[in-house]
DNA sequence: TCTTGATATGCAACTAGTTTCATAGCATGA
DNA sequence: TCATGCTATGAAACTAGTTGCATATCAAGA
């Protein structure tokens, strides 16, 4: 395993926190763990289906009824193993791939029209993180409305929901500063 | 072209800003760019190639001495076209890779020598950030020294550093969170 | 002279991630 | 009954990104 490689990681760490499906594991990265690592379904389902191999996690049939049945996943010894492993190796430095502040850079060279087309664009961008920093908020309340008792795992949770906020805010504020500077050059 | 491939629009947009060599957009990359896109030099001279047999961009060789020579790039109007037509569509979500925010969450599934050995790497990792957030600063002063006397280009490439500026004092306010969270455990 | 280090370019093999497509159960409402 | 939509899983093909290696020029200093 190399370093940095932490899908599998991430997924661990979900199962550990709760045991569950590759369906809900991908919901899950759509929401709380997607905050800082992205999947999709198909990504989830190929990597549980290998970490399933390597005997790092166990499968359950469930039957549910109203609806399909599921394969609950657990996290075995092994699969903790490794984790603690990973734990323990040099944190790699976060990567970005901030598509807008490419577009931002390219706007340089575009012409007026195109410049308007990217104040849209930045308008509707902050209204998604303007709807993210809401559904953060309301997840805080809900989750941890109580910060004086929380047991460990609940703070840690909580310190990284706390830089999901203190980046979406972050985000906004920058917005706000390129729409001044885009408004800006049109003066 | 996929929306949301940006490599190649990554590219562009800095051999617009400066025409240069393979090697020098990696040493860009290493720096300004990557700041929201990063790359390899293997990365870059791979679609760089690409590029030019697509006719993008043109490559002229240049003898320098003192030093190998080296080919620089420009942009073709077929790239400057295929640019704006990229910079008209959708702004894609930005895409995290924030592997420490896994291990903190990870944490919990650690024990106490497991978390004082992450303290150290955040430690480590905060010093990082530190250096990165001078490092911004420096270049602030040395490139927009006067933020009156900007023409649109260097108001947009001061935006984007502003937003870098921002990010880091971010994620240095986060980290002291998290740090005072992990000897919270402790206690 | 020999080593180190920066500049400069690139191939090959591998791993990770995305996109498209396919299947199926069951609930709800038109 | 039919369409829609959510739950649930997965294959196959493709594209992007990483890692390891290879090569070469030239400067500076041991």
């Amino acid at each position: 395993m190399m370093a940095g490689v932490a899908l599998e990681h991430a997924i661990l760490v979900s199962l550990l926190e709760q045991p569950g499906s590759g369906y809900e594991l991908a919901r899950r990265f759509d929401r709380s763990i997607g905050r800082f690592w992205t999947a999709t379904h198909q990504q989830i389902y190929r990597v549980l289906k290998r970490m399933e191999a390597d005997g790092w996690v166990t499968a359950e049939e469930i039957d549910q009824d109203g609806r399909p049945d599921k394969r609950r996943h657990s996290v075995a010894a092994p699969g903790r193993a490794a984790l603690t492993t990973w734990l323990r190796e040099p944190v790699q430095p976060e990567s970005v791939r901030h598509e807008l502040a490419v577009k931002i850079r390219g706007a340089a060279f575009d012409d007026a029209a195109g410049r308007a087309a990217l104040i849209v664009e930045v308008e509707r961008y902050r209204a998604d993180h303007e709807a993210t920093v809401h559904r953060y908020l309301t997840g805080e309340q809900r989750d941890f409305p109580d910060a004086g008792a929380l047991d460990a795992g609940q703070r840690l949770q909580h310190v990284v929901l706390r830089g999901g906020i203190a980046y979406e805010r972050m985000v906004l504020a920058w917005l706000d500063d390129v729409l001044e500077t885009l408004h800006g050059l049109g003066r």
